[in-house]
DNA sequence: CTAGATGCAAATTCTTTGCGGTCAA
DNA sequence: TTGACCGCAAAGAATTTGCATCTAG
């Protein structure tokens, strides 16, 4: 979050828009994916910095969510996410943070606690059609046997 | 978790003794500084190697908490952690996981639910030391102004 | 006009892989 | 003895940085 203003440029723009029109949140590279569509010569060294620029300036978050790749939220706001296990896909759920959650684990050890995060794991729709077809297909197979 | 038996080669043997016996749950980076000071020859591929085979017989597991480096963990079974957000400490948190958080968001999404992750942040008591002192360097100068 | 932003290429960081020699069972 | 394992070097994948050029304000 800094002070100073933020130059709007066109690639910052884009970003931003690609960003809040994603179906979940994108990571770096869908990011590029997305806004080199538009902007063709855009480079990815843009896209990192931008997302850096962005989050310093509070209009995106930062996702840590558990797996390597960062992702990228345009919703500023404290929030659970769901993630998929299989295809990494990351969704917003619709609750507001339990904050006795952080009062009850203050004190069961010495950290000086800031926030948390809370994140549920599984097969997001479309896996899931996916995991069922292939199950089926499976079973085709083994009952030709 | 493969069939196949595990081997316990001495790298493995060591591996393991040093993740059990570290504060915190260790990166593969930590883990081969450690293993270093007994098995000077051993290499960063057997580490990350190692890791995965120790992962997959299930007699470690990894700790995809919400930074980019994996932490691993000698103790498999499920718990919350708690993770410092100046140096990345993971430490366990003594409780149980709460099953009925994920019956609850069962029904706010349409992910198929397997599990799911609460990850606890703010400053070890390392850390906060560290802070405090920070902070009362600062007032001197401030004051001598 | 000019500080800050961009595109490109090269560098870093973390992790994985190919291969010839080695070792646990 | 021998298949799995190891160390080394090189490759990959994700991200960051240096630098000359461009552009928003």
């Amino acid at each position: 979050m800094q002070n100073q203003e933020l130059r709007m440029t066109r690639q910052r723009r884009v970003i931003l828009e690609e960003i809040r029109s994603f179906d979940g949140h994108p990571t770096a590279d869908e990011v590029y994916e997305a806004v080199r569509k538009r902007l063709p010569r855009i480079s990815m060294s843009t896209i990192y910095r931008d997302l850096e620029t962005l989050c310093d300036h509070g209009r995106i978050q930062v996702l840590e969510v558990g797996c390597s790749k960062k992702h990228f939220d345009a919703d500023t706001k404290d929030h659970y996410h769901a993630r998929c296990i299989r295809c990494g896909r990351v969704t917003n759920l619709p609750v507001q943070p339990f904050s006795y959650l952080e009062q009850a684990f203050r004190d069961l050890c010495d950290y000086k606690v800031v926030g948390h995060r809370l994140e549920l794991l599984g097969l997001c729709p479309a896996c899931q059609k996916a995991e069922e077809e292939r199950e089926a297909a499976e079973d085709i197979t083994d009952a030709a046997k």
